[in-house]
DNA sequence: CTGAAAGCGCTTACAG
DNA sequence: CTGAAAGCGCTTACAG
């Protein structure tokens, strides 16, 4: 346990750090199977394991990747963290896993610590604050996938949810159940946020599609705080909706407490819909009809994708969108 | 964003490579303005920016800790990672995150294997299945912390809930609301998860101190896929509890799985407390009653103690075990 | 089949 | 006030 080094298992044995090296790195073509066994039962006596960080500056490798997400307490976030995890354990890569709490300085931060530990990338949910930072990354071909975010301005691949499929089968569902007064609850949609945007964009569409027309007082959009106000305004206007599309899960926390304080009947005074299968959905009373998001195969293609630009800073196709389709679970609340 | 060196940089600057360390590492104390002055320019020109695996090699500390948590996916897990992501940050730490799944020989190789990436320190929730690993950690004053599971087999600080007072906490009231016949409902309890145990100890305790004799059909303990049945079994048995402890969200879901199944009506035919302060909690129908665990505090002293330990291997009192006090969050369900 | 030597990019006494 | 030199613990041609 102390610091036994290579020079030491070296001396042991009897052999140069030269055929150790080899030894550890498996390169046995050349290797007597004397000076084998020698080297083995050093590195077992003397307890060696070898000092990544002087291999990782002589390689400039480090077997490690970053992952920025805006905060791990997101339950899509922890569960594509999850997944990249699962993944990159199978690959020896381990994750640094960085909070950027959607504050550009704070990203920047994290990107400029993470490069100067020489990560051998990142994936990131990015705040779209940093632009000309990623393009540089990208110029200088390191590696980076994004998650959840488009950026437009850098083509960097990325990682996200069909958003705007995803509100199409809300609404949809809520149509075929003869709900034609249907709301959307979105968090604030002036931001860089793309599910937000491409999922309001989805709820418009699928309206237009069953010939509903979009009444603006059916989009309730703003900080979660004073969402529970909005939604009053909406329900005291004339016209009443129907039927709910919460757009994330912290929304439809939101539109919950409303329901319950102002004991509102779901589905009978108004039916909802939420975007993300919460944990509690199958529980709810009434349990409640969602729309999943594959976070897991999502983190995962993230990690396979990053570590094939680890490997070969080429494939061009790769760097594209990747959109994986959303999952209606129906159950009770419409 | 190329390989620029600190050589290029004291090339570029016209002085030598210790100048510009010297620069970097803010010893000014004898430099001249002008040196400082071209050092600075080269380092802006040429976009230079340190290599810590260098660094990290000459220093014999890489300014990264390793968190093995069960499952980051378990909320009281993420919690404490992002209490611990917030203070390392604050020091310039980072973290790499390991999921050992309550298996020993996975949480082995990611102790191994963040020691071979020479991390400067460990939070664990430890298995319990390498208690002879961590001795020799602690022998070797290799920094370890311990979060929510005690290994009395070694010395190792550790920061706990202080469980049995979760579980009276949640006996007393429903004593106090005239409850009687209270059940308490765990995870299996035959493990080295050291809440499980304390927590129905807890219970029984609490119950013994108001005079309640202990029913050992009111102690429903197994695997979550089976938490349903059992508790059917206790449901139809002669004697019917009143009221229910749930030992952690898990279990509380299986419970209200349970009680929608059977229409059961909360609080009226069966009171329910969870231990966990559930993100649902509140706008559950019925509103939940639980009994939250102070988890950022938890994982911020547990941050705390190991940049500690990390700083100065040595303070010997801190090598106990800290309790934090869990809250009551009285709702509707009881 | 194995070893001596150079080098990865830093830091740190030490000399001047 | 600044620089030359050694060294952190590995890997990797290259020589033999």
């Amino acid at each position: 346990m102390k610091n036994i080094t290579m020079a030491d298992v070296a001396k042991y044995a009897g052999v140069s750090k030269s055929t150790v090296s080899q030894f550890l790195n498996k390169r046995f073509d050349y290797m007597g199977k004397d000076t084998k066994n020698k080297i083995e039962k050093a590195i077992e006596e003397l307890g060696y394991s070898p000092n990544i960080v002087a291999r990782s500056l002589k390689q400039k490798s480090t077997k490690t990747i970053g992952v920025i997400v805006a905060n791990i307490l997101h339950v899509f976030s922890t569960q594509v963290i999850r997944a990249i995890e699962d993944y990159c354990n199978e690959s020896d890569f381990q994750i640094i896993v960085c909070n950027a709490d959607d504050d550009p300085v704070k990203e920047k931060r994290y990107i400029d610590m993470l490069r100067a530990k020489q990560v051998d990338g990142i994936i990131a949910f990015p705040t779209g604050g940093n632009v000309d930072l990623y393009a540089k990354l990208l110029n200088a071909k390191f590696p980076v996938v994004f998650m959840d975010r488009i950026l437009k301005e850098v083509q960097i691949p990325t990682i996200m949810t069909d958003n705007v499929k995803a509100s199409s089968l809300a609404v949809e569902q809520l149509v075929e159940r003869g709900y034609k007064k249907i709301a959307m609850i979105s968090p604030p949609a002036n931001t860089c946020v793309t599910p937000r945007l491409e999922r309001i964009d989805g709820y418009k569409q699928a309206l237009e599609k069953n010939g509903i027309s979009f009444n603006p007082n059916f989009l309730v959009s703003s900080e979660l705080t004073e969402l529970g106000n909005k939604i009053h305004d909406m329900f005291t206007k004339t016209t009443q909706p129907e039927a709910i599309v919460a757009s994330n899960d912290r929304v439809l926390l939101e539109v919950l407490a409303y329901t319950k304080k102002h004991h509102l009947d779901i589905p009978k005074d108004i039916a909802l819909i939420g975007i993300d299968d919460v944990s509690f959905a199958s529980i709810y009373n009434p349990a409640l009809t969602t729309i999943a998001q594959p976070a897991f195969q999502m983190g995962k293609k993230a990690a396979e994708l990053l570590l094939g630009l680890i490997r070969d800073n080429s494939n061009e196709e790769d760097f594209g969108i990747y959109r994986f389709e959303p999952k209606l679970i129906t159950r009770e609340s419409c």
